[in-house]
DNA sequence: TTAGGGTTACAG
DNA sequence: CTGTAACCCTAA
């Protein structure tokens, strides 16, 4: 609620997050050393990043680390009237869902560091981490994606296909106006709806002394460029399913975005392919 | 250089 | 006074 000190404008934390998923938690000093974001958090320095990090996961998640080390301090600041009353007998409908696809300790965000990161596995995260009792609407689990990931113009609509989709497919459940997660369905699979399959590659046998640091980031960087290329095949794939059910016209179309599909997969290939050649000095 | 504990400054 | 976000200090 604070606005102490030099506060961060939504312009640094824009470029923070940017920097985050580019090149993933941590690097904070070549986060600040990109020139795409150099400009706004000029004033910044990689500790500030950090913290401020760590204040955004804190606040977006509801209990980092840190909460959890507060409260125990204050337990023992206050002692107290230490009566503790948790919860009686919670009669609060039991909320399923255990959020099982967060367990990366951290949790956080999943960054492209390895994996591809699909609309699919995007909204189950954003689900999952948003916790509502009864279930996110779309709005929620957009403003979700839209704040961690990247924002496209269509993605709004994106989002939309995608969600009915998957509730046509029984990975989720629309109750209401909301959506959960299907009790009996683990999602993690890395399946992408459609013919188009997310190839988990991931062979990552590069010793460190044999990659160049610039090298990896290109690569990472260009993952993530590529990510968003297949993402955007997906929607491309969804739309045209969904205007061959009113106009047979669509045909050509479809192939067009299977066609974009395979060539933002080839892409993907390509670099995961020339990190494997590119070992200079 | 980064992760995490701790402290300060400000809002409610 | 309490909670929170920015800031500080230090071990690894």
């Amino acid at each position: 609620m604070g606005a102490p000190k030099l506060k961060w404008t939504s312009e640094e934390e824009s470029a923070l997050k940017a920097g985050v998923v580019k090149h993933g938690t941590g690097k904070w000093l070549t986060i600040l050393k990109d020139p795409e974001f150099s400009g706004v958090l000029s004033l910044r320095s990689n500790v500030d990043l950090k913290d401020k990090w760590r204040n955004i996961s804190v606040t977006a998640n509801g209990w980092g680390s840190r909460e959890k080390a507060r409260l125990a301090l204050k337990r023992s600041q206050q002692i107290p009237s230490q009566e503790d009353n948790p919860m009686a007998s919670c009669k609060d409908e039991i909320v399923d869902a255990e959020p099982r696809a967060i367990s990366n300790g951290t949790l956080q965000i999943t960054v492209p560091k390895r994996s591809i990161p699909s609309l699919d596995n995007l909204i189950l995260e954003a689900i999952t981490n948003l916790k509502e009792r009864s279930g996110s609407n779309k709005t929620a689990i957009t403003i979700y994606i839209k704040d961690h990931y990247w924002a496209s113009p269509n993605f709004k609509r994106l989002v939309f296909a995608k969600l009915k989709d998957l509730t046509s497919s029984g990975k989720l459940i629309k109750v209401k106006r909301n959506y959960r997660i299907a009790p009996s369905s683990s999602f993690s699979d890395g399946r992408i709806s459609g013919p188009l399959k997310v190839v988990k590659d991931d062979p990552k046998p590069l010793t460190k002394s044999q990659i160049k640091m610039r090298n990896v980031t290109a690569q990472e960087a260009a993952a993530a460029a590529a990510a968003q290329a297949v993402a955007e095949a997906e929607v491309a794939m969804l739309e045209a399913e969904e205007a061959t059910r009113e106009a047979e016209a669509a045909e050509a179309y479809a192939e067009a975005a299977h066609a974009f599909a395979e060539a933002a997969m080839m892409t993907l290939k390509r670099v995961n392919a020339s990190k494997l050649q590119m070992v200079p000095g």
